[in-house]
RNA sequence: UGGGGCGUCGCCAAGAGGUAAGGCAGCGGAUUUUGAUUCCGCCAUUCCCAGGUUCGAAUCCUGGCGCCCCAG
């Protein structure tokens, strides 16, 4: 039997495909092309949250105006659309626990946390039970039958727009029911296309910023989430000076420079975040540096598994920046990087994700969630006791 | 109430007769599909105050005020 153009064994017309829009250009597209492939689509979109009043804000996906452009959309191509209300779900598993996260003193990725709970695994079971044979969604990120079987997670084409640093948490089971067919394709490319259709969002801005916090003010629902964690405490100087007061460590992570409020030779950059002594520590940019990075919650996509003597990999920890050489390997602490020449801004509730090669096509062999754990995520040496006795 | 020093943007700090550098912080914007980073722009008609000398002073003079240091 030949495969047809998702990998599926049936003719496209007997192959159904659920497409996850989201009201934006690009899932559009991509419920577009695959109509236009021939497959039977099912348009789904998910109300994660409810903004009322916010939810004209352009740039903010899956509110009102969002939910309205998919529906806009789907009529448009003639296929059934479905909204579905995952709001309590996508509280839970990604609001609270991004807001958890902050109140410890770490810096959560929020679209990590949807992908892999809200959308490849509850809307994916969702899309299971409508009898479809994939999910497709707007991703640009590839995913390719493998020669020994199974589905690998690569870099897209456009490397501008790789999400594949969001999506390093997908399971090889999800990954085999998952389709992404803006892998090869350029946003501009996709852009024309819904230009051509005329897709009545065609001109839509692209989303930027948390979906859930259109203000921007994410500090703002963390206090009124966790007030607990809503206290102030003091700037400290890695020397051990404090030189001001913040008010709640969640509305810093590090690398930040912007915001201390404290004036010094040299721009200060917060070095570490301590939520259990409620302070923030400064430093110079140098201090910044971090070579190890611990991770939990690893998953791994590679095909063999990570050899005793590590594996030479290219990591990156952040989205906007290129994969860079590294060292992957498991030792007595766990799973463990080396970033061959350091980096910087290294939060623990990041991502550190890894990669085989580099450049468009390079496949994802998995990634972990930076470790909440000072002393090996610091570079420079620091008093182990701060002088504070020498202060006043 | 003897001697010395100092008082320039929120902080640090150039300037020393010719019409207020810079850094930090702050604000605004660009970039960014998380948080950041980075980049660009803005930010003292005025130099503790009051007089005076000069064509012209933050820079010189006088008098205040306020700090700091050393002595007492």
């Amino acid at each position: 039997m030949m495969l047809n153009g998702l990998d599926i064994a049936k003719p496209a017309g007997k192959t159904r495909v659920v497409v996850a829009m989201s009201g934006g250009i690009d899932s559009s597209v991509v419920a577009a092309l695959m109509v236009r492939a021939g497959y039977e689509v099912i348009g789904i979109t998910l109300q994660l949250y409810d903004h009322g009043a916010a939810s004209h804000r352009t740039g903010s996906c899956c509110a009102g105006r969002d939910i309205q452009d998919a529906r806009n959309v789907a009529q448009q191509l003639g296929i059934p659309h479905y909204v579905l209300d995952y709001e309590s779900r996508f509280r839970e598993d990604v609001i609270e626990s991004f807001a958890d996260s902050y109140a410890r003193g770490e810096t959560p990725i929020p679209c990590v946390e949807c992908n892999r709970t809200v959308k490849f695994r509850d809307l994916l079971a969702f899309s299971e039970e409508l009898d479809a044979d994939c999910l497709a969604t707007g991703h640009y990120v590839e995913s390719r039958a493998l020669p020994g079987g199974g589905r690998g997670l690569f870099r897209p084409v456009d490397l501008d727009r790789d999400q594949s640093y969001f999506l390093f948490a997908t399971t090889k089971p999800q990954l085999a029911r998952l389709r992404f067919p803006l892998a090869g394709m350029t946003k501009p490319e996709t852009r024309a296309i819904a230009r051509e259709i005329g897709l009545s969002n065609a001109d839509k801005a692209d989303s930027q910023d948390i979906c859930f916090v259109p203000s921007g003010n994410y500090a703002e629902l963390v206090r009124k989430l966790k007030p607990e964690a809503d206290r102030p405490g003091a700037i400290r100087h890695l020397d051990g000076r404090v030189l001001g007061q913040h008010e709640g460590t969640f509305r810093y992570t590090i690398g930040q420079r912007r915001g201390l409020g404290v004036a010094a030779r040299e721009p200060l950059y917060v070095i570490r975040v301590d939520a259990e002594r409620s302070e923030v520590i400064v430093g110079p940019r140098e201090a910044l540096a971090v070579r190890e990075i611990l991770l939990r919650d690893v998953n791994w996509l590679g095909d063999a598994p990570i050899p005793p003597e590590g594996l030479a990999i290219q990591a990156r920890v952040r989205s906007t920046r290129a994969p860079r050489p590294a060292l992957l390997r498991q030792d007595a602490r766990g799973i463990v990087v080396e970033i061959v020449d350091g980096e910087e801004g290294v939060a623990p509730g990041q991502a550190c994700v890894f990669y085989a090669g580099e450049g468009a096509g390079a496949r994802v062999l998995g990634g972990g969630t930076i470790m909440r754990q000072p002393e090996t995520l610091r570079a420079l040496p620091v008093p182990a006791e701060p002088a504070v006795s020498a202060l006043p």
